[in-house]
DNA sequence: ATTATCTATAGATCTATAGATAATGC
DNA sequence: ATTATCTATAGATCTATAGATAATGC
């Protein structure tokens, strides 16, 4: 678990000796290209583009990375450590009682729109990903999740939920996450339908339903 | 509503006059290419490629289609008909008493396992499309969720579930549908802790939670 | 004569690197 | 001397079309 809130990338050679450096021209990078892939998508965006959006030339771009595939990478790598970042935030700040799954689920979908364009480029472009580095990206995603499974673990053995079996707990788990990146990818019907704030508060009903239910 | 079974597709240009000849055609250009971008994702294939597989030449191909976009639309919108098709059957044959929502769930999500691949390059390739094909695309989503909706709103209309808020029942619509997809999107994880019958038996149990809960 | 199909290729990219140049530190 | 950066380009594609050829129907 340690601490996952800066990017845990360490495995993309570079020619570049100064790590300090790296960690700064990556960052241009990962900056220049996120914008990039959102606008055009990562095949329609060019190398090129990438480098001058940057602020570095095409042969320096390739002293920081070895293929475009690794900036497509670094740039997933990075919006999970941010969304990463916002929910376990939002967990430090709500408090530990009765209501804290809906205050969890506030803030994450409260992140999810936030990072709407990044979690859709997530969605799009983590198949063009070479098979290791998907799988990370993968890893990101299940890790995310597992912060959901806490929560309801918790309030499952404290019974402030009932009981549920762990198999459901964990499909609820990713429920919610999908449900926050639903708000994203089905923006194009959504936000003509509803604000976030009213989003927010059916899908907590939906969600609780079940825990109210206790029909299991 | 009419008949959506088969593509709803006319606004394609191609060279050839021939109508039987071009909708032969386009079923090879399409078989092909459902395969090849599920294979290795729409950029990565060529056009030539899905000449080769449709047992055309490169020339003949483009007498069929003006760029390498209409094959995308052709097999997003030949996936979209597919599974409204399977949707609405299973519409036929379920009954129309209590339990007719669990039936509907379970036939379209059996739909998103079979279909599984397709679902997934939809969800990854839409964004490449041109504007004008892209909300075509999501104009299939938007009638293949509203089937859902019928169904809910007949059953709150009948008593059968608690009378709910109109904007509520088009929102438990979409994470129906969304669920079934997370099948496919997830299958990375789920396939491996999930059997798709247990998938289904605790979806419908938390999608049918909210409705015996009465909450709202 | 018209329609459908094919071959050959124009024209336009795009990724990644080689080799030269500038900046830094001993 | 070493490190970082740049310019110029090799080499490899890939889409789409022009123009030739074959098949069909009057």
């Amino acid at each position: 678990m340690q601490n996952r809130h800066t990017s845990n990338v360490v495995n993309i050679p570079t020619q570049v000796k100064n790590r300090n450096l790296v960690e700064l021209r990556r960052r241009q990078i990962i900056d220049a290209a996120v914008t990039l892939f959102i606008e055009k998508g990562f095949h329609k965006t060019t190398t090129r583009q990438i480098a001058r959006a940057s602020g570095l030339s095409i042969g320096s771009l390739y002293e920081y990375i070895e293929s475009k595939e690794d900036v497509l990478y670094l740039v997933c790598d990075a919006i999970h450590a941010e969304i990463e970042h916002g929910v376990n935030e939002a967990l430090q700040r709500t408090g530990k009682g009765r209501n804290s799954l809906a205050e969890v689920i506030r803030e994450y979908f409260l992140v999810c729109h936030r990072m709407n364009d990044h979690i859709l480029l997530i969605y799009q472009e983590t198949q063009s990903l070479p098979p290791q580095w998907r799988n990370k990206v993968l890893e990101n995603e299940v890790r995310i999740t597992g912060i959901f499974m806490q929560v309801l673990a918790k309030l499952s053995d404290n019974g402030e939920l009932p009981a549920l079996q762990e198999k459901f707990i964990e499909l609820v788990a990713h429920n919610i996450t999908v449900l926050g990146h639903m708000w994203t990818f089905r923006r194009w019907y959504l936000a003509r339908h509803y604000r976030i704030e009213d989003y927010i508060q059916m899908q907590s009903d939906f969600i609780l339903g079940i825990c109210n239910a206790g029909t299991l």
